[in-house]
DNA sequence: CTAAGGACCTGTCGGC
DNA sequence: TGCCGACAGGTCCTTA
């Protein structure tokens, strides 16, 4: 379920049980997400006290005195608190016990998630590349402009490249162009300024709302199963293809681009 | 260099 | 009911 806002309410909803608290035990039941678990974790992680939790694009980082625990979510990743040892499913793949006795439990269907170590992860190969962040000041029409500068790409797949910008995945990519009115197939480099700017604001709006609606499910978080579709009520065209567009009622089209569906509404969302 | 396609893996759903 | 193909919130790597 994670694209940033997922990301971000997982984030805040873990936050207060492992912030400042020591790693007692490393239990790894399956070693082989998209990169194999590091051997040494344990040794690594054991007995180190968790300084700070952050976010960058959709990885979350676990700082320690010593390095940095990254964990990636992937499509179908999970982490979830428990208060108490429960038995492990088919997927649970590891868990991290805290000196509180809060189990952080990382579950991963398809396995296309990642747990890795980086000594300084600014450094670290999969970080070092990344674009900006979304929600911050920089990200704004002028940089996507300049960026874009002569690109043939479309738009969406311009803006799910976290070269560019970190975070924004197929489902807020394609709300956010409905949301600005701009085609999903336009190339990147041909958007004027005015639509660029509606996209940022577009973009940033859609995020913000997601992420205050993850805020809403974070109040039983540590029971939940981490229920997907809190933020679905609000989709008015991810998955709604051949459906009637909410705003002028024409029959949603889709499209596939770069081996994602893309829905979108011919009328509201011009070249 | 850019852009597009394949690969990784499991679960679910629709059609026959 | 059972089997098969298509598809799913990501993204690195290879190919053209």
């Amino acid at each position: 379920m994670p694209e940033l806002p997922e990301v971000e309410t997982t984030l805040r909803g873990i936050q207060p049980f492992i912030q400042n608290h020591t790693v007692t035990q490393v239990i790894v039941r399956h070693t082989n997400l998209r990169w194999p678990i590091p051997k040494n974790l344990k040794k690594l992680i054991e007995g180190r006290i968790i300084s700070q939790l952050k976010r960058r694009g959709k990885y979350l980082l676990f700082e320690t005195k010593s390095g940095t625990l990254l964990i990636h979510l992937g499509m179908s990743g999970s982490l979830r608190i428990l208060t108490q040892q429960s038995a492990p499913k088919k997927h649970d793949h590891v868990d991290l016990v805290f000196d509180n006795e809060i189990i952080l439990r990382y579950s991963d269907p398809r396995r296309f998630g990642a747990i890795l170590w980086a000594e300084h992860s600014d450094q670290h190969p999969l970080l070092k590349s990344l674009g900006i962040e979304p929600l911050e000041r920089q990200f704004n029409s002028q940089y996507l402009l300049e960026v874009a500068k002569g690109k043939k790409t479309s738009i969406k797949s311009f803006i799910m490249n976290h070269k560019i910008v970190v975070g924004i995945g197929n489902i807020y990519a394609t709300e956010a162009l409905f949301r600005a009115g701009i085609h999903p197939q336009t190339a990147a480099g041909k958007i004027d300024a005015a639509h660029m700017h509606q996209l940022v604001q577009a973009i940033q709006w859609i995020l913000r709302k997601a992420i205050k609606q993850g805020g809403t499910t974070l109040k039983d978080f540590s029971q939940s199963d981490g229920k997907p579709g809190y933020f679905s009520q609000h989709l008015k065209v991810y998955g709604r293809a051949g459906m009637p567009c909410e705003k002028c009622g024409t029959i949603l089209k889709a499209c596939r681009l770069g081996q994602r569906n893309t829905v979108f509404c011919v009328s509201c969302q011009k070249r």
